[in-house]
DNA sequence: TATTTACAGGACCGGTTCGGTCCGATATTC
DNA sequence: GAATATCGGACCGAACCGGTCCTGTAAATA
């Protein structure tokens, strides 16, 4: 299954949370574990990986905590997935180009680095703020990808 | 890293070499690895699984081997993917619902939902056909998703 | 029929990654 | 100076993954 990791999973709970709330607000690491229901090791964790990336602003001492650097609708989701577990990327050969012996000779390189890249804009459209209002039919962006999002075939 | 597995990305590039033998040949395990170069037992172990599956069809006995079930074109990427390793679904509840114990609460649910829709949809498009063919710009369907490959942006 | 070839299925193992916890240091507020 | 809260990193156990190997069975050939 291509899945994110649960870390990731999490990180993007906690950044609608934050998004969720007053602009600008701080909250600290115990406050959003609090109010996701996560594990506060954990969300303590995430939260300091996100700041570190550039993706929150930390406050430390009293009164301190964490708040968005930038407007939800500025963060991406491959933004927020980079920060949490590196580039996106299918193939290694895609992020880490050389480390494949393959390469060379492998004629599948090229279609996957295109692949690669439609899953990328198809991520790059969705923003912070579609994720975190919490209404019903929200994501306008996916309609300008021209996918047609009525036929929901199994995969 | 969102990555898919050693063995999906081998197995994709099996099923690409044998997608550009002549058609309905079959093939031997060892003769694709000699020939794609991967280690032999992890080839064989592959090519098992994909014929489990019902993408290769298997002969036994002496001059058996393994050969498409069907024409490169009737198989797309998200089938491959699905039969090494699971179906498509960045989160944990697209694919196991009830697995979390937030999806009650979880705002954040339904978009990824969606997301999950609009990257299955994109790799859908892709046939095995358009990865075996060694032209450059052979992917066509891309196009058909409105997501416009020219400017490329790093993620 | 005997022999050879090659897949089927599963057991097995070592290494790596991942989720999760905890601690000392530092900075800020009151 | 005391309390609060992030920062950075060490640490551990469990799960997963890549990879190997072995036994059984089916098909082709002589």
């Amino acid at each position: 299954m291509i899945k994110l990791s649960r870390i990731t999973d999490y990180g993007i709970v906690l950044l609608a949370h934050l998004a969720g709330s007053k602009d600008g607000s701080t909250q600290s690491a115990r406050e959003v574990a609090r109010e996701t229901g996560l594990p506060a090791p954990v969300v303590s964790k995430i939260l300091k990986s996100l700041a570190r990336e550039g993706l929150l602003v930390s406050h430390r001492g009293a009164k301190g905590g964490y708040s968005l650097a930038r407007s939800p609708e500025e963060i991406s989701v491959p933004e927020m997935i980079g920060a949490l577990e590196g580039p996106i990327g299918l193939t290694q050969c895609t992020v880490h180009p050389g480390a494949c012996a393959q390469e060379a000779t492998c004629h599948v390189r090229e279609p996957w680095q295109q692949i690669n890249q439609v899953v990328r804009d198809a991520l790059g459209e969705i923003s912070l703020a579609d994720l975190a209002t919490p209404a019903a039919g929200s994501i306008v962006p996916l309609k300008s990808l021209g996918v047609d999002t009525a036929n929901l075939t199994e995969a």
